[in-house]
DNA sequence: GATTCGTGGAA
DNA sequence: TTTCCAAGAAT
């Protein structure tokens, strides 16, 4: 790096020793035996964790993964899986849009690709829910293709690294530039998760561990004193208040009433109560007449660019009510409240537990 | 390029 | 309590 006094190959040198002796154990990872032997990943799991990887933490991850692969073993058994099953066992992760490509995706390797990932960044970019991130993750990670990948932590490692001061998302194409001349082509897999890894437990958002860095010495940001406040990012705006009301209703042998969300938008084919438009001023919409109640407690949630406050009211359905779709009737034995996205599932606890 | 799309943990 | 933000993609 003509900015840095370290040639690439010391700086991708540097950091992989460190992975060697810090990576942290994931279910989707190998282990260091036959990491250095070359025994690649599993694409299907490499894949189905960085889809659920995306904007989300490693820790809120790992059990859906577990659940995922143990009922779901290969990309063949996923691609014949009920819509509605992938949509229920996701339930709680958030960005449902992931769940219904998930299964867009695994459907489309098993048609097109004869059950088989492709292994190049631009075949891996064609498919749903795959990104250039995920693309560039797969194609390193699973084989071992000298791709470089760029999430939130390569952003922020590469931007203190060099000390960039430029805003993003701006800056994304530079700070890309600038983590390809450091991706090696030996070992490039373990080079993004070393990168990523780094990003996720030293070079930290707020209060980095920089005497702990491999790159401390390299580091231009930490010279100056400028990395806790790096990267630079354009303000975001106000989230605003939105209102709405939900209504659960139950029969008296238990069956409850739900709705099946459109499959675009938000929690889009999700399973929720069925309810009002979420505004400022929201419009009742009962899905049959009765005297509705309403819980003295609210639901208080914050989805990402607004706060929602939703009221709860709540009646009995006749037993004999067979409304059709959105409308659902789930019987009390196959209900599960884990299938509903957080949000419901705060109403149904408000509801039950009060 | 700007918006939309979840959730939970940390400071 | 509020804000930030985490291994981004689709529109």
């Amino acid at each position: 790096m003509r900015d840095l006094d370290w040639t690439p190959d010391e700086l991708s040198q540097d950091i992989l020793n460190w992975y060697d002796r810090n990576a942290r154990s994931m279910p989707w990872r190998i282990g260091p035996k036959e990491r250095t032997t070359g025994t690649a990943p599993d694409p299907y799991r490499v894949w189905m964790s960085e889809i659920m990887l995306q904007q989300t933490t490693v820790a809120a991850v790992v059990s859906y993964f577990e659940r995922f692969t143990r009922r779901w073993p290969t990309v063949s058994a996923l691609a014949a899986a009920q819509d509605t099953d992938v949509m229920g066992e996701w339930a709680g992760l958030g960005y449902y849009a992931r769940a219904r490509n998930l299964l867009k995706c695994a459907r489309v390797i098993v048609t097109e690709y004869d059950g088989v990932f492709p292994d190049t960044y631009d075949e891996l970019l064609t498919l749903p829910g795959v990104g250039p991130y995920t693309a560039a993750a797969v194609a390193s990670i699973a084989f071992d293709r000298p791709e470089t990948v760029l999430d939130g932590n390569v952003e922020r490692v590469m931007s203190r690294l060099h000390d960039i001061h430029t805003p993003l998302p701006g800056v994304k194409p530079e700070l890309k530039r600038l983590a390809g001349d450091l991706t090696p082509n030996a070992r490039p897999g373990d080079y993004a998760q070393a990168v990523m890894d780094l990003g996720a437990t030293i070079c930290t958002p707020k209060s980095p561990a920089c005497g702990l860095c491999p790159w401390r010495l390299p580091c231009k940001a930490r010279k100056t004193g400028t990395a806790p406040e790096l990267p630079r990012k354009t303000p975001k705006k106000p989230k605003p208040t939105r209102y709405g009301i939900v209504y659960i209703a139950q029969s008296k042998s238990g069956d409850w009433l739900l709705e099946r969300r459109p499959d675009s938008g938000l929690l889009g084919g999700m399973l929720g109560w069925p309810g009002s438009d979420w505004t400022d001023a929201p419009n009742p919409a009962p899905p049959f007449a009765a005297q509705w109640r309403e819980l003295k407690a609210e639901v208080r949630h914050t989805f990402t660019h607004f706060h929602l406050i939703l009221a709860v009211q709540y009646a009995e359905f006749p037993a004999d009510f067979s409304p059709g779709s959105p409308y659902e009737v789930i019987s009390l034995r196959d209900f599960r409240v884990s299938d509903l996205p957080t949000v419901m599932r705060k109403a149904y606890d408000l509801y039950r537990l009060p």
